[in-house]
DNA sequence: CTGTTAGCGCTTTCAA
DNA sequence: TTGAAAGCGCTAACAG
């Protein structure tokens, strides 16, 4: 009967089985921005690692705007497409996140979700506490002006990550001033004015802690162009442990968050919710480790 | 009827229409390497943005192994999963490109294919010109004696950006030596053990040709490792312009060649393909042109 | 234990 | 123009 050649057809398989065996992965609007950062091709890895293992597929979604996203997201989702999804991102107020938690359907998200928290399976790491420790890794040093330069303040990552690096500041008595804070995407020229400014104040800054290692690249850059020597006039610290910090010139001492780790672990979760109806929803913690590489120099 | 909240079920149109109005694209294998380069979400950003446009979805394969490769692309194809698949990379012998074209599949590579060369639609960029360009450029500088160092070289990118390289010295009358190349993974070790060797040369290079901006980073890291200055003592220019080469220090002169565009215009010869059964083959190129910046300095 | 049948949700065809 | 019916390829339920 089935000699060779016989292949079971997906569609008349799935209509039946009413699961695709594919889930769906969000990236953040706008896709091609968020796609420049390495971060995304190391979580989709950790992902896609897990699904093949379970025999899954999937589907990339890969928006331009909030409303492409949260479109195609529906047609996924009603057109049974998928049995479940990802969500690379965690924004207040999210469409496609109260879409999702109002329709009951599977999903997890890599990051702390905004509303709900209790209710929405995700998986993140302590970004407060990673915060905390990269910036004492820094007053260790000696650093007691310690700048904090970070992207998009309306992520969960930003937020949490400068929060603990306020939180270090007040531990060890230091200085905790407005002027010593940036929020900028490093990409546009405006960032470059910030960092310029940064240096301009009466007292600068002999540390930075750079809330992602793309930002960090850039403000390497900028540092470089502007003529300070890193790390011997300026320490920087930066977070993801992306390849692109072992390469820089000086290599970057940033927090490991465990990337593909996080992706792994949110493909597994989300499965195992898409098996089993009533799996309880979790919080799942990926501890992150402090990789110590040039980048940082003992206060002179 | 149709009152609020009707959505079509994918499952039973696809199964009726013989048609998912999805296509799988491949990242080579390993996919955890290969992610690292920021060529590849480029192409997903041009691929995403045709797909989205047309409505189509897309399914992403990243295997570890080619074995795993095959075997999904196997999957897809008999499972009737997808209408057609991109080719994101071009290897000799590679048994993927084997079984679509035995099996008729639409399928359409970027790169260029090892075989059936006329049968196969592909687009890709004219890498042999594009090498001859760069090594142009920088023998306008008065530099006579350049270097190449490239990737894997069973990647018809790389071979076909050295024999440029190699056109052009020869048409410039400039000693062609085997020591002179290197072919290398940057990331391993013996990379570094490899460029060392080249200025150790009687006469070492003042000029570098590489194969791709990722390479070029982590030979620029090691040249400000050997304490070499870019571009005043030796000047590095490279291929595919991608947002890296804009932040290093210095920033890389390198030739962009359009990957977004690359990416889009396989997605929409793949989808014509897919609608149009006898869509004939073609080959399309994408021109692609000098960005100058400040890696290269006049020979002193 | 093997074989037959109903039905998944849609589109397309054909009849009214 | 509108409505009923057949069938896409499979799985699950049921009968032999």
């Amino acid at each position: 009967m089935k000699e060779m050649g016989y292949h079971p057809n997906v569609n008349a398989r799935n209509l039946v089985a009413k699961s695709t065996k594919s889930i769906g992965v969000i990236i953040p609007s706008p896709a091609d921005k968020a796609l420049q950062n390495p971060f995304f091709p190391e979580v989709l890895r950790g992902i896609s690692s897990v699904i093949h293992k379970m025999h899954y597929s999937m589907f990339l979604s890969t928006g331009e705007s909030e409303k492409e996203i949260f479109e195609e997201v529906q047609r996924m989702v009603h057109g049974s497409y998928i049995d479940g999804v990802i969500l690379l991102y965690s924004r207040v107020d999210d469409r496609v996140t109260e879409f999702l938690h109002k329709q009951n359907f599977p999903f997890v998200i890599v990051g702390k979700p905004y509303e709900y928290t209790n209710e929405i399976t995700h998986v993140d790491n302590d970004n407060y506490q990673a915060g905390k420790d990269i910036t004492n890794s820094l007053i260790e040093q000696g650093h007691e002006k310690i700048a904090f330069i970070g992207g998009a303040n309306d992520l969960f990552v930003t937020i949490d990550r400068e929060a603990g690096y306020e939180a270090a500041l007040t531990d060890a008595n230091l200085k905790n001033s407005e002027e010593y804070k940036i929020h900028t995407e490093f990409l546009e020229s405006g960032g470059r004015g910030a960092v310029e400014r940064l240096f301009l104040l009466e007292s600068p800054p002999t540390g930075i802690v750079v809330s992602d290692d793309l930002i960090g690249l850039g403000v390497l850059s900028m540092l470089e162009e502007l003529a300070y020597n890193v790390p011997r006039d300026i320490s920087l610290v930066s977070f993801n442990n992306v390849y692109l910090s072992e390469i820089t010139q000086p290599s970057l001492t940033t927090v490991d968050i465990k990337i593909y780790e996080l992706g792994a672990q949110s493909a597994k979760a989300l499965i195992e919710k898409t098996v089993n109806e009533d799996e309880p929803a979790k919080r799942i913690i990926i501890p992150h480790n402090i990789v110590y590489r040039d980048s940082v120099g003992k206060k002179n």
